[in-house]
DNA sequence: CTGAAAGCGCTTACAG
DNA sequence: CTGAAAGCGCTTACAG
């Protein structure tokens, strides 16, 4: 047996549509559709629209959603590009899109893009495809550039990362913190702890960028030495890998590891301790974001209100996504980072 | 300005079509089609053939998903409906289910369904319009006869947890593990350290009510007494809560504790070593899950697979999607847990 | 070999 | 007030 009969069509007919509602009912599919959408329909008789109704509930009816959106040009749906899902980060800023989104009737997808320059390829080719209302875009490769084509589609987008400094493209709206500053600030607080040997470690792609800019930046002002550990990808062990490459340096290792995230720090703060080090005596450790384990762990780090974040993106786009939305001037949430001290430095 | 012309059509217009590109070259629509969607087309002359694809280079084309989800009845998506993907194990799943999936062309996408009813009745109505040819779900409240509606549609599914009794409905494969024996083993593991006063933390549904199952009939066959601290939600904060409560208990307080999964388990470990008890010596702790973290904090737990079994999943499903692939008979993957024993316990 | 037409399942302006 | 028709953007069997 075919999936398809005879003139090409795709059997459809297991789920059932509005035209099996109007059969059964005995009138036309439009008068289905116009009581299953509205919550008053004076055209239709009161018997007439209970029976619809009845029968649509017995076959257990749902639009189907590619027709709807075809016809409507509106999905219901919001994505969210997130570069790793397993960051407790980004984990944190889609619950805050999704628990702000919900309310409002909007589904919430996650898309994964792994922080590599395909998987963000790949991104951009699903949100051209129409395939979300709007889009919480955490990209690590594309410039701003990339998103000319979505603006012009007029998606909705907000983006992390600082406007760039030419004409705003409409509809996107920013949110961004001061990484450079805040990461200024961690270093001096490792310096002003007495450290002199401060190592950071990060990944080649992604905000640990601006962050070693400013730890750099830190570190020569201050006559000292920066030393930068890259790794590929952000996971606890490649925090594992680059604390253990560190300490190889016997004598000369640093006295405190910078984590351009928690999820390095925390891997670095692990393979220290496997070393019998103890933090912070032996080895302090910082990271960046505060990831609800870094609370556990002793960690002392930069907190970002993620939740928070994700809810701010979720009412700019239900915003835009109003009437007229679309023309608001392009909004920028600046967040203020804050030092969490704890006991790793 | 309007969001739609006067037939009420909406304004597609910003993004080009098919007929945009056929109208550029001077072909017809069908023409466009075909050269987009195969490599090779005699029919069309080669010169033809180059001008369509550079026009539609040019313009930035992509296809409107849902008209193609419409007319081919298929949406090249896997969904994953997850309880929560800020645990560190559903995540690793949907990593598992991504890497799989990328490469035979199938986009994965993330529902959360926060593991309520509510949500999970969402996912079921969301994966009801059409949405995605499959689905990897994680579900804690929906039971078996609630799917079968979506078996009905033929929508491959992989559902965790045993199948029922009944005949297996397809197309849906199952995959489990023994989560009684698992934590009976667990238990059982304790008891042989010496503890006596053994208490367990669990949320009230999902897989720690099985695991609950377990743990007391070992402590029962022990000739102890099993204690359960139930919360509503499954999160550090929640294994936080647990414990002060167990620790109010003054000297008839537990001397070691099992959480019914590792997110819980390690918030009973920060409140325990906040209240300055040492682990293990004054507090054992056990987990269930082996996520990352789990070994940073030598957290004695119950290890499942993660990645594997979304890879297994994404296996599952794409072999159902092949022509012929929704007769296969249903299938199960049991997997055997491990225990890993670590300084916690 | 080539192109026009049908139709996927919906929503909505418009003609009777 | 009521229903039939148009059309969203595609894919594909089929007529010329």
């Amino acid at each position: 047996m075919s999936d398809h009969d005879a003139t090409g069509r795709p059997r459809h007919s297991v789920r059932p549509t509005q035209k099996d509602i109007a059969a059964a009912v005995g009138v036309s599919q439009a008068a289905v559709s116009m009581v299953l959408n509205k919550a008053e329909t004076p055209s239709v008789p009161s018997e007439t629209r209970k029976r619809i109704l009845k029968v649509a509930g017995e076959l257990g009816y749902q639009p189907h959603h590619a027709a709807r959106t075809l016809r409507s040009a509106r999905t219901l749906t919001l994505a969210s590009v997130v570069p790793d899902i397993t960051n407790p980060f980004y984990a944190g800023v889609v619950r805050g899109l999704q628990t702000t989104a919900a309310p409002a009737g909007y589904d919430v997808l996650i898309y994964n893009t792994d922080g590599r320059p395909e998987g963000e390829q790949r991104a951009l080719k699903w949100l051209q495809q129409g395939r979300a209302d709007g889009v919480v875009g955490m990209f690590y490769h594309l410039r701003p550039s990339d998103f000319g084509t979505l603006a012009r589609y007029k998606l909705p987008m907000v983006l992390f990362g600082q406007p760039s400094g030419k004409r705003t493209v409409l509809p996107v709206d920013y949110m961004f913190m001061d990484n450079v500053e805040a990461a200024a600030a961690m270093t001096r607080l490792l310096i002003g702890k007495g450290h002199r040997r401060i190592a950071m470690i990060l990944t080649e792609f992604g905000p640990g960028r601006r962050r070693a800019i400013g730890y750099q930046a830190v570190m020569r002002d201050a006559g000292l030495e920066p030393r930068l550990v890259i790794d590929q990808t952000s996971s606890p062990e490649a925090g594992v890998r680059a604390m253990e490459s560190l300490l190889a340096e016997g004598d000369a290792r640093p006295t405190a590891v910078f984590g351009a995230n928690d999820v390095l720090a925390i891997g670095a703060m692990r393979a220290a301790r496997d070393a019998g080090l103890s933090i912070p005596s032996d080895m302090a450790i910082a990271g960046f974001d505060d990831v609800p384990t870094a609370g556990l762990l002793g960690l002392t780090t930069v907190r970002q209100p993620d939740f928070e974040l994700g809810a701010w993106a979720a009412k700019a786009l239900i915003e835009r996504l109003k009437p007229g939305g679309l023309e608001l001037p392009s909004r920028n949430l600046e967040w203020t980072f804050e030092i969490v001290e704890r006991i790793s430095a």
